[in-house]
This record gives structure tokens, sequence and C-alpha cells, in this order.
DNA sequence: AATGAATGAGGTTTCATTCAT
DNA sequence: GATGAATGAAACCTCATTCAT
């Protein structure tokens, strides 16, 4: 049974796995337990590779930020129009939904945990400051300064709000690209409304 | 120490103690025990008024959401103008954060565990279509019913999306005024755009 | 509310709530609650009146000893023969069932419970010795003394064996006076087969 | 410490600390923690083998009736004559008490509780009934079938009768012995009265 | 490399007892 | 005489972690 180079294999199974048991059962209702069998391998595993939950837990977080990270900078080129990427950005942060079925789920758990988890909550910082300097470096091609500062404060309440509201409602996948669509409409309004 | 009448005093010190509980450890780091310590009480006692460690959750949660409907009702009359009511509306909204030091984290803690909790999930959304439809109705009196419509959703995403930033990046008072001051000119803004 | 001479009254009320609901949940599973609440009284009135749970319980089996005797000795009389005072012995025995409708489920209850408890064990005993040394006085004015002995011995353990299965197999009324009807018959037998 | 292929010895310890618990505490007395200690094994093992307490309950009563019946069948072969195997029906009764020092209490705290609890009702109306159709088919190859009902129906009353008496009663392993013979005598009396 | 048996700390709940009223 | 609020020990169960294989 043993071989080499599984390792790569197995992380990702375990954090397939993480992501799956979270959106299934909460945070609070996961165990290591419902992890290791949605993987199909044995609990100690973990261990072995994570070093305990926790670390498990982490390397969950870092994966999907990654993703959503990627999601991005897989569809902006050079030639990219500022207009044009900032709908990009609309667009990655919503697929948090679509890459798989449940990940929202997962990232509202992981959001509210991080309040109370240093380790989580410089990740969920990560993400929010980035979400917030994507806008804000796109804005800045538009308008002034200080406009596209407001602007990029605005739009990203706006996509974290309408976003977390389609998941709370349990929202189906029609909401949510109706959602997509007034995030994307709200910043093309902003940019009228500031754009030199 | 037995007292008669001790039974709404000691709820209330229940439930505020769960409050800060929830705010300071998480839902998850919340036990029965965090909790009646900090009540300076036993923990047999909850069970006793509550009936389990769930039904407190149940109850705190009810008492948020109708706190938050007071604060909205104390303020608004027949007199006050459409306009006024929808500044109302927000205040109220992020009055969420002032009226106890730390409910805020309370309050995003309990809709994270709502997505897994069909109790919680219920008392969630009847809150989250509260601040839909007090937003509707005060803007079908400015506009159109289907530019109200639009103005609602997108106000009611605003204001969370805002305050959920502001929640997460652990903001202070000063920096929940601006997020309150910037919502209140974005309802004006629609107003303004949609208004007759 | 407070009375004079109310002791015996609510010693009573409390002793057949204890039948009553170990009856129905079992020893294990009946409370200071439990009792307390089908007696329509406060749970503090055990403590008040019987020291505590465990004396609550050792009254009441003393008081269904004291019920059986009375049962049997209500019917004797220096004129009745000894063949009819065995029937008698049996009937009273039988009639732990009738007396108050389920009695029996009580009394095994308590039988199982006193193999761990010396009180209980010392009032069972007594019981189980009285009902052998009934039978054997009666026996000897009909056979040998060491035939009694034997026929006692006999006639006790059927009488409890016909018994302990009506119970266990949740017997209805009709079956329990078969069994009486059974250990009468047998006791007949051996005073044919042994008597002089 | 761990090793595989356990399983069956640690179930095994658990059922023998599970009958020793009860005989020594009563069903009441025994704690998930009693009968850990007894095994020398930690509580939560309890868990992971049967799922609870319950189910190491349950499973202690299968294995007390799947013996009895064994210590039966062992005996029995197709030459056996039928009074041969009443007698031996008895001595597998009477036996309950040998296999192990103290099986009787066992035996009797489950009995009691059997009252209350269904998937144990359950199991000990199979052992009844067992007890019963075993005399049943023996009876019925030496006498008339109504009179085999009826000796059966007495033997079965007798046997357990005097069991339950010699259990209560505390006795030692002689007055036991001359139990199961009063049991043999009884019923050799049977056949004699009704035999053709 | 991978397993899963075993542990035991920690969580919730139950309940006999106490005691101020 | 009677109540029932309050306590806290003890029970059962869950689960992250360890480690022999």
């Amino acid at each position: 049974m043993p071989k080499v180079g599984m390792e790569p294999v197995r992380r990702q199974q375990l954090i397939d796995a993480t992501i799956e048991s979270v959106a299934e059962l909460g945070l609070q209702g996961t165990t290591i337990n419902s992890i290791s069998k949605k993987a199909g391998l044995s609990s100690g595993i973990i261990s072995h590779y994570f070093g305990g939950k926790q670390g498990l837990i982490e390397a969950t977080v870092r994966y999907l930020l990654t993703s959503l990270k990627q999601a991005l900078m897989n569809q902006v080129t050079p030639q990219t129009s500022p207009e044009q990427r900032l709908m990009f950005i609309v667009e990655a942060n919503f697929s948090r939904i679509q890459q798989q079925s449940n990940n929202t789920k997962t990232w509202l758990s992981f959001w509210a945990h991080s309040m109370h988890d240093v380790q989580l909550h410089r990740l969920q910082n990560v993400n929010s400051k980035r979400l917030f300097s994507n806008l804000l470096s796109s804005f800045k091609q538009l308008m002034s300064d200080s406009d596209a500062n407001l602007a990029a404060e605005l739009s990203a309440a706006m996509i974290d709000g309408l976003w977390l509201r389609a998941v709370l409602s349990k929202s189906d996948q029609d909401q949510f690209e109706h959602c997509e669509q007034l995030a994307k409409d709200y910043i093309r309004s902003l940019i009228k409304q500031y754009g030199a």
C-alpha cells in the first residue's frame, strides 16, 4: 500500500473533504472523523499531514483564499481594461459559490470563526484587504484617488453584502446570478458618477 | 438565596452572559460553564430556566432580534418622513453594535451557525426579511414600486455589507460611524436617482 | 395554607405517588420530581417528611409489606380451617396486583433493588420468611413436620414463580386469576399427597 | 497498546465487567466508570464498541441468554431421553449461578429493569418462552398435550420460583443445589402423575 | 505511508438536597 | 407547613490526539 509522492494527493483529498464537511455540518459539527470518512481515509492521517485539526482548517482556508486569488488572476491580462477588470473581480468573488457546489457555507463558517482565532483572522484580513485594493487600483485608473477610495469601499461592501444575503437566505443559482448582476450594475453606476 | 419572582431577572442575567460569552469566545467556545460563570450562577440553572444550552441560545437570538426591532420602533412615529425613517433603519441596524459593547460579534456567530440550525435559520430569516420590508415600504413612498424593490435590495445589501466588513476588521467606534454615514449617503443617493 | 394534622395525609399521598411512579417509570426512572409531581406537592416536602428519597422508598416498601400482611389477617379468623387458610395466603399474595392496579411492577423493582440495599433487603427478607412461616404453620396442622417443611418450601416457590412469570410477561387480569388457581390447585395436591 | 483483532477480546472484557459490576452494585449503581475500571480500560471504549451504555447493557443480556441456551444445548443429544432432557433444563437454569460466581444478581437486575425497557423486555420474553417451550416439548413425549401444557407451566414457575427465592435470600451454593434437587423431584412427580 | 484502537479531558444534562421565604 | 429556586456532584457522551503496528 505505501506509495511515494502521495503527499500532495492526500493533502488535497483532505482539504476537499473539509470543505464538504464544513458546508454540510458547520465548523462546529465538523470532526476529525467526519472529514476522514468523507475523504475515505483514516483519522490518523490528519495529524500526519497537518499536525492536527487546526492545521487542516487553516490549510483549507488558505486554499480557498488562493483559489479566489487565482480565479481573478486567470482572467486578467495586461490588456484588460479597468472596467473589465472590475467586472472580473465581482465574478471571481461570486464564483466562490460555483467552484465547488457549496463553498459558500464554508466561507461563512470560517469568517465567523475568524473573530475568535488569530490565525484565521489574519488570513481573512488579507482577503478582505485584497478585495479592497484590487477594487481601488482599478478605480484609480478611472477617477480621482479620493473618489476611487470611496468607490472601492462601497463596492467592497456591496459585493460582500449581496453575497452574504444570498448565502444566508439559501439562495439558488439564479438568485446568485441576479446578485452578481446587481453588483456589476452598481460598480458601473459608480464609474458613471465619479468617472472623469 | 432562593427568592420568588426571580425568573425574569435570572433569564435576563443568563441571556446577557450568553451575549458576552459568545462575543468573547465564539459560539464554539461558549459552554454552559462559561455562561454560568459570567452570570455568577450555577450551571444547573440553565437547564432549569431554558431546558438546556440550545434553549438559551435561541432565547438569546430572539432577544437580540427583539431589541433590534425595538430600537427602530422607538424612534419612528406617524409623523416621521419616509426619508427620515430610512435613516432610522440604518441607525437601528448599526446600533446592533452600540447597545452592548460587543453584540456584533455575537450577531455574526449566530448568523453563521444559522446555516446549520433550522431553529436559528428561521429566526434569522425573519430578521433579514424585516430589514428588507422596512426599507421597501419607505422607498415605495418615494418612487415607483419596481424601483423601490431594487432600492430596498441594494440598501439591505449595502447596510449588511458595510456592517459585516466593519465587524470582521474589528473596527473601532469611529469606523462604525463612518460606515453608518456611508450607508445613509447611499440611501440618499438612491432616493435622488429614482425619486419621482 | 398551613394546616395542622396534615402529616399522615401527606405521608400517604407521597407513598401512593411513589408506588405509581415506580410502577410507571421503574425505580431507576423515579425521581424526587416524578413523585412530587404525581402527589401534587412540592419536591421539598419529601425531605421534610421522610428525610430524603431513600427514606421515602423505605417507607413505601414498609407500607406495601404491611398491606400484604393486613390482606391476610383481615380474612383469617380462629375458625378458619388450615386448608382455607392456605387458600387465603395465595389470594393475599396474588392480590398484590389488585389492591392498586400496578403494585406488581413496584414490588419487583424493590425486590431487585434489595440485592444492593441492606435496608431493603432486611425488609424483603421479613416478607419472604413470613410467607414461608405462614404456609408452614398451616401445613403442620395437616401433615408431619418434615413433610410440612417441604410443602411450605415448594408452595412458596410455586406462588412466587407463578406470580413472577405473570408479572414479567405483562399478563392481564385473567391470566393472573389463572395463575392464582394453579397455585391453589398445587397446594391442594400437596395436601392430598402428604396429608395424613 | 493499540493492536489489531482486539475487538472480540475487548467486547468480552467489557461484557464480563458489566456482569460483575451489576452483580456488585446493581444496575442502578453501575456506571460507565464502574464498568471500565473493572475492565481495566478507559470509559471511552464503551461508546467505541457498543455505541453507549445502553448498547453494552443489551449486549450483556444477550450474552447471558446465549450462555444459558448453550449450557443446555451442550448436554442434549438425539439420544437423550425426555426425562433426562428435563433434568438438563433444570440444571442449565440453575447453572446461571455457577458459570460466573455471581451472574444471578445480574439476572435479577435485568429482569426487573426489563419492565421499563422495551428492548430488554423483548429479550427476556424470548428467554421466558424458551424455558416454557423446552419443557413443553419434552413433556409432550411423556403425556397428553393438554397435560404437558399444564406440566410445563407449573415446572417453569417452580424453577423460576425456587431460583428466585434462592437468589433473594442470598443463598449459598449448598442451598442452590438443594433447590435444584427440589425442582428435579417436582418434575419427576409430574411425570409420575400425568405420565401415560 | 497509513491505520484505527485506545485514551481521557471536557461538554451537557440530570437530580437529590438545601434553605430563604 | 410548604414551596421551589438554586446548587453542584456525577453521569453519559464526544472527540482530538497518540501510537503500536
